[in-house]
DNA sequence: ACCTGAACACCGTTCAAGT
DNA sequence: ACCTGAACACCGTTCAAGT
């Protein structure tokens, strides 16, 4: 057997990252596996390792591209270039309906973890850095007195508390005993921490 | 084979559940697997499925055990009676320092993911809320003049925003391009948080 | 060089059989 | 009633062998 070249290697990874993200969707993360995937595309499992190192490796790169789509919805939602504090509500609201849309994509960035020893390659970190960043510099424009120290410090905070807001919106609460919404959550995370911040 | 009858379903359970434990605060939730149990308390893998209905309900017991435990560390935290801010904090800190020592077991909390269909048991909710009630009766003291429903939404954006900065905190990311430790985030968070709050 | 498919060491779950 | 251990259907990863 062998020897087939229907695909270069940049098609062959183009077409395993979307049958793992086709999967994730449906599935979640826990139903992909890489004899899934090579079904999928029509190969075998030992050709998934000419192009990924590990299935950790592939998990990663697809991670990657969901952050990539996040960050291209979340430039969407401020393309208007709206002032600073609409700006943040729009960013909040983004990231909230990309969790709402897409939840098993964005659930996988989250929930999988490397092995103990391996750490996270740069290119993810990156990603991550870059959203923080979208927020930065709208706290920066609301608050041009503040010190780059206190606004990195903030957009942290500030993100952080919508992410967890998301998060714990999926994993099981927040609607339960409350009846509010992950935006009425979210909106008072903002306008309280906002109202504190620009104040003090 | 069969009839050992050295442990009461009771004790199998303890045992059982204090094997996963071990393996998950050394391995991490990915490293935990019935086999590894079994082998650690002197049992066959079938055994397991007389206490237990399946490995998803064996982490979810787990789980829960380490909300317990959680729970105990926060209402130490706050047993000397503190003013509410200062309760607060306290409690925040003590999230922290539980997320900080018992970082796997508290991971897999988060990490665990049922299939598709099944649901959480109410006993694992409960649990959650109750953390979430501790937040609210210190806001309640607090601002004794706003609504209950005010003070519901409030405990949820704040708690959730201290959960989103200890897992993000650990993933990967905020002391990346920052410096500032969870501690300060979480600061952040409380002060700016709690000074709009109060003042609207 | 590309790709296969068998092999290895795992995994969760079930269940007939033994005491 | 309790428990075993073989069996089943999976899994990630490797690698000799084929074209």
């Amino acid at each position: 057997m062998g020897r087939r070249n229907e695909h270069t290697r940049e098609e062959l990874r183009e077409i395993a990252l979307r049958a793992a993200e086709d999967l994730v969707a449906s599935q979640g993360l826990t139903g992909l596996s890489t004899r899934k995937i090579v079904t999928r595309i029509g190969y075998t499992v030992g050709s998934l390792y000419m192009v990924f190192r590990s299935l950790d490796d592939l998990i990663i790169q697809m991670n990657e591209r969901t952050l990539d789509a996040l960050h291209r919805q979340l430039l969407r939602a401020t393309a208007d270039s709206p002032p600073p504090t609409a700006a943040i509500r729009a960013l909040a609201q983004a990231y909230i309906d990309f969790a709402l849309t897409q939840t098993n994509r964005w659930l996988a960035v989250y929930q999988h973890r490397l092995p103990e020893g391996e750490s996270i390659p740069d290119s993810f970190t990156e990603r991550v850095t870059r959203m923080f960043e979208l927020v930065q510099r709208q706290l920066a424009l609301l608050c041009p007195r503040r010190s780059s120290d206190e606004i990195a410090l903030a957009s942290r905070a500030l993100w952080s508390g919508v992410h967890g807001i998301c998060i714990l919106g999926f994993d099981q609460k927040l609607e339960v005993a409350g009846g509010h919404s992950l935006q009425d959550v979210a909106g008072s995370m903002l306008d309280h921490y906002l109202s504190g911040f620009t104040q003090a």
